[in-house]
DNA sequence: CGCGACGTTGATTTGCCTCAACGATTGTGG
DNA sequence: CCACAATCGTTGAGGCAAATCAACGTCGCG
């Protein structure tokens, strides 16, 4: 048994399983550690996994034509991470992921996920929920680099991610805001003096 | 039979139905007309409904605190557009939804959405694609915005939506982009110069 | 210790905004 | 059908937020 009913309990929350459920799911998710640095995906793979987030801290971000990189999101403890976009259609990543901050994480293919949906139909509608909320994030996100400033933008950033600083750099949070660390630095200092 | 055979075959592309099928499809679609200025929907409402744009063209935007509008998107022939974030769960929705040209939708309830998904499974999944194909674009619109310049992001809205132009009004795309419309018409003749 | 990675600060530049004025286009009533 | 107003798009001048470029302080680590 590779997973604790504790951390099922955690994983799917709300959620309970008999021990049959508890082993199939257990046998579909495999476990690995990351070291800080560790490319889990890189652009232009084919993805066919997702990615649940035990500790640690992991991000996807993508690099432009110019070099620069930028950063679509930042996964932490019991967030789930992929690139979505090519998640659901089994086609190139846009985006890679990087593990920032030595983490654990559970690994599922697509595949298995199928499986899981097929015995286990409660599962499809949790992560159509988690689907639905993910959906509605990147809608707020897009509103919010419409109309808030970069000031703005950063404190709706740490009540999102409350208790991330430690986890990441400061350049990392600079490139999830669409600024550079400069101005990060500057707006930090803004900040603090008031 | 409020629903031709034509139009049903542009509406679920490569999909086909069978005669009763087609009947229970036309029974929960309702058709509307809609004057150019009209609001669907209000921000703050709760949101059942999503409409199947026949033609004409719509666009979701909300309202910030300093009293600008920001669209979100446009909806064009063949396009699907609801505030999918409060349709989902039914809550209140933080866009509204305005007829920007005079159009003909298709308006179908959440409701009758899950009755036509229960006795013509295919549905279902031609809604997943749809909404995956949408979390994509937003997915893209957010590392466009972090990584283009105003200009750019205008040319990847010309990409994007052609031939829409002559459907909505410049400040319109200004809102989009997140810009204003005096910078728009700038880089418009900034781009006709060359 | 010394080096590299990271964050901060200053000077300058730049892209876009604001404010204001003015054409162009569209719609409407006489 | 024209006259006029309202709406929309363009242009210019000036300002501001954030970028760029460059230098320097600090921290962690081999």
């Amino acid at each position: 048994m590779s997973i604790k009913k504790t951390t099922l309990s955690i994983l799917f929350k709300d959620l309970t399983f008999t021990d049959e459920e508890q082993d199939l799911i257990a046998s579909k998710f495999e476990l690995r550690k990351l070291k800080k640095g560790e490319i889990l995906l890189h652009a232009n793979d084919v993805v066919y996994h997702q990615y649940y987030v035990c500790n640690g801290c992991l991000r996807t971000y993508s690099v432009d034509k110019m070099g620069k990189e930028h950063t679509l999101q930042f996964a932490i403890k019991d967030w789930w991470i992929s690139d979505y976009t090519a998640f659901f259609t089994s086609t190139q990543a846009i985006v890679s992921i990087e593990c920032i901050q030595e983490a654990t994480i559970y690994k599922v293919s697509r595949e298995n996920m199928e499986v899981l949906f097929d015995k286990i139909p409660k599962l499809e509608s949790f992560f159509r929920r988690k689907m639905e909320k993910s959906f509605a994030n990147f809608q707020k996100r897009i509103l919010g680099s419409l109309s808030m400033s970069a000031q703005e933008r950063y404190n709706a950033f740490l009540n999102k991610y409350p208790d991330i600083e430690q986890s990441v750099k400061n350049y990392h949070i600079a490139s999830y805001l669409g600024i550079t660390t400069e101005s990060l630095s500057r707006i930090r200092k803004k900040i603090s003096k008031s």
